[in-house]
DNA sequence: AGAAATAGTTGTATATTCGAACGATTATGG
DNA sequence: CCATAATCGTTCGAATATACAACTATTTCT
């Protein structure tokens, strides 16, 4: 079935499409192996290691469902961060297939301190915001997160 | 100097970076070379499209300054889209150097299907934000990009 | 118990981009 | 006005990120 389009959703789109380009640009998404964190990672390494700090043990399919990626890209990407002393792979007490992922020491350190570089820079957008309409702003975007999940197209 | 961070700015960036992070995910903007809209054609590719479909004659730098692209890459980029027969080079008037880019008649017709094409995805995003929250995030993302432009990390 | 599903690895392929070296043209500055 | 520097574009080689398919080892389902 056709989906159709009003005035309003149609400005409401073609401002949203505007604005998601400008921001990969902007952003500099188009350049996945960049993250100025003082570390030389990729965008999909960084995120993996925000994933692993919050503590709870995954597996490489849960990363993947995660990070939206095929198995084999976190199997490679996984291998990279134990490659350097950061990621450790055990077997899965319940499921001797899976492996259960978690940081070492050094990894906990390394993501501790992308995470305070990300955070630096998210922190001079945030207080572009007036701190009354924070929690609304954030609240939208987590909005606009859950409407890009669920895309047919 | 450094930027000194409160608990507030902390908590509020953090959350911030944990939502931009899973917005690049959600909508798959890892992934740069899916670009559903009919024609085989890469999100670079796409973008150069609605660039040039704005009808200002420019030139390859100016469209690498726009796309944040190294001018090698864009090179390329015309090349693949001229081969398709959707781009033109020509000598620029004043300046021997450059080459003028502009789009043929085909090319207008596929850029214009893109445009509709990705006007359509959006939409459908849009669509599931309640009618109140859109300017909210709209507004929002307006902001992200803004504060993205200016980085200094 | 046998079949189907799931977790992970490895091999192969494709796409996107960059940096450096180069030629052609234009701008600058004694 | 000429020499030097800067700019636009092309081509080459390389790095990176990801997907898909085939395979093994395990678990779940009937």
């Amino acid at each position: 079935m056709m989906t159709t389009l009003n005035s309003t959703d149609d400005h409401a789109a073609r401002e949203l499409q505007r604005l998601v380009v400008q921001f990969v640009r902007a952003f500099g998404l188009h350049h996945p192996e960049q993250t100025p964190c003082g570390q030389a990672l990729g965008v999909a390494e960084a995120h993996t290691l925000m994933e692993l700090a919050h503590g709870a043990l995954i597996n490489q399919q849960q990363l993947a469902d995660r990070l939206v990626l095929q198995k084999s890209t976190v199997s490679r990407l996984v291998s990279g961060l134990e490659r350097r002393g950061w990621v450790q792979r055990e077997r899965s007490p319940h499921d001797a297939r899976a492996v259960a992922l978690s940081l070492t020491a050094e990894g906990k350190r390394i993501a501790a301190q992308v995470a305070a570089a990300r955070a630096m820079r998210f922190s001079s957008i945030i207080q572009t915001i007036p701190l009354a309409d924070r929690p609304r702003v954030l609240s939208a975007l987590q909005t606009l997160v859950e409407a890009s999940y669920d895309r047919n197209t």
